[in-house]
RNA sequence: GGAGAGAUGCCGGAGUGGUCGAACGGGGCGGUCUCGAAAACCGUUGUGCUCUUCGGGGCACCGAGGGUUCGAAUCCCUCUCUCUCCGCCA
């Protein structure tokens, strides 16, 4: 979320700004800052209140032990308005606090001056493509027919286990996964990256630390019986790591990778798209997380947009990449580019991958900061994030297009991931 | 799952009703000494909110939330977590 005090000095900027996201709400950024107004006002004359009692309080304790219990017994009668004023005060300001908070984190994160305008992913800003269009022989099949012609994705059996979006990967396609996921892991690795590997399951204060809470619970699973949530991306418990923490200037950046499974509901998005592995409740995904110096944030963006964009194109993939419009953008980031494979049978752009810049939005809200060496306050830092890369429509989009009537390739860089003989699959 | 112990600052650890934001030790930072370093010595060392004449002042925070009290790190209640032993278990 943003900060008070940010809010207070450019209430008009802001206003403006976010109108590039189709947020046009002068009412509760003047609510925010009047509730503000109002809890100052309320901390102020507590504060007050507070120091007085504190004062008699410490005399009454010089004049007991003095011996003047008469006197004593005279300024603690003086306690007692006191304190029932001083109650009510700080019920006041605590509702007022509270009051604040819930606002507060109403307002999205302002877009970076770069964003284009629009509504839909249609105003998307194409930043650059690459690849080469594969050209596929005659009867080439979309990846949910080739997955069941080798055996590699079973839909039916993932349905009865657990239910439709959670598909069984058997055989080499269980070792294409694994493969995948270790060639981007090393991959990270090499380009600096920390492997971390997080717990699945997250407490309530990690769901809020990085947004999911309370906004959209309904996207998490939830255990009910532990009160914990499953994990919809390794953002959550990687990002949590650094909540509450105060770092060292020269500690930045912090730069961390990491796989794991993906878990999302999904609720109400059904329809044409879903079909397959274009959308599941179970995947896997190997992200990217960097912690940066506010002045390094952008630099840090386009060297993981460089670094994402090798990755695609040692895999092979036609890709683009595009520039997400204000009405795209998502609701804490400032600035997002999303990764597009094409895969060449069922003839979609899919969405692989979207790195972002939260700046501050999200160290406010967990409280990651950092101090400059010297200085006394310690400042928000930025955080950025993004998938490198996320596995099922990665493997649509490598099954479909490298499908010849001989079987399928394996890409050349997993080759030493697979067993010798799975070059091919057929 | 059963029994017990505990949660204090960057770390260790004291503190069981009043001048305790917190002894002492370690670490960090600054200084003296030194060609430099070590040692020794001196000083300093949290976060948030808030007011400010920008010198500084006030308030809150000792796992979290409530309560008792004029006054709570200290007493009471609830919750969370950690550790030890037993049981179970990959």
């Amino acid at each position: 979320m943003l900060t008070i005090q940010f809010i207070r000095d450019n209430r008009d900027i802001i206003l403006e700004r976010l109108e590039i996201k189709n947020f046009k709400q002068p009412g509760l950024i003047d609510t925010i800052i009047s509730t503000d107004d109002n809890r100052r006002s309320l901390q102020v004359k507590t504060n007050e209140l507070q120091a007085e009692l504190n004062r008699l309080s410490k005399e009454i304790g010089m004049l007991f032990k003095k011996g003047e219990k008469e006197k004593g017994n005279e300024v603690r009668e003086q306690t007692t308005g006191l304190k029932k004023e001083l109650e009510s005060l700080e019920k006041e300001l605590q509702e007022a606090t509270l009051k604040l908070n819930e606002l507060l984190v109403l307002v999205p994160n302002i877009p970076h001056p770069s964003v284009p305008p629009g509504k839909s992913e249609a105003d998307n800003r194409l930043i650059r493509e690459g690849g080469t269009m594969p050209d596929l022989h005659q009867g080439a099949l979309p990846h949910w027919d080739l997955g069941d012609r080798y055996n590699l994705i079973d839909f039916d059996l993932g349905v009865k286990i657990t239910g439709a979006g959670f598909p069984v990967y058997r055989g080499k396609g269980a070792q294409l996964q694994r493969a995948l996921i270790a060639w981007f892991l090393d991959e990270n690795t090499t380009a600096g990256y920390e492997e971390i590997l997080p717990p699945l399951l997250v407490n309530e204060a990690s769901g809020f630390g990085t947004g999911q809470l309370p906004d959209k619970e309904g996207q998490m699973y939830h255990v009910t019986g532990d009160n914990l949530y499953l994990i919809p991306t390794a953002e959550v418990p990687v990002t949590n790591i650094y909540r509450d923490v105060i770092m060292k200037a020269e500690e930045l950046p912090v730069k961390n990778t990491a796989y794991t499974p993906c878990f999302r509901r999904e609720a109400g998005s059904y329809g044409k798209d879903v079909r397959g592995l274009n959308r599941v409740h179970q995947f896997d995904k190997v992200e990217i997380v960097q912690i940066q110096h506010p002045e390094n944030s952008y630099d840090a963006l386009e060297e993981m947009v460089k670094h994402v964009e090798q990755l695609v194109i040692r895999l092979g993939l036609p890709y683009r990449i595009v520039q997400l419009c204000g009405g795209d953008l998502g609701f804490t980031s400032a600035l997002t580019y999303d990764f597009e494979v094409y895969a060449a049978a069922q003839k979609k752009w899919l969405e692989v991958s979207s790195v972002s810049n939260f700046e501050s939005y999200q160290a406010n809200r967990l409280k990651l900061r950092f101090r400059e060496t010297g200085e006394k306050r310690p400042m928000l830092t930025h955080t950025l994030n993004g998938s490198a890369l996320a596995l099922p429509r990665i493997l649509a989009a490598i099954l479909e297009n490298n499908q010849t009537p001989e079987g399928i390739r394996v890409p050349e860089v997993l080759h030493k991931y697979m067993r010798s003989g799975s070059e091919i699959i057929n």
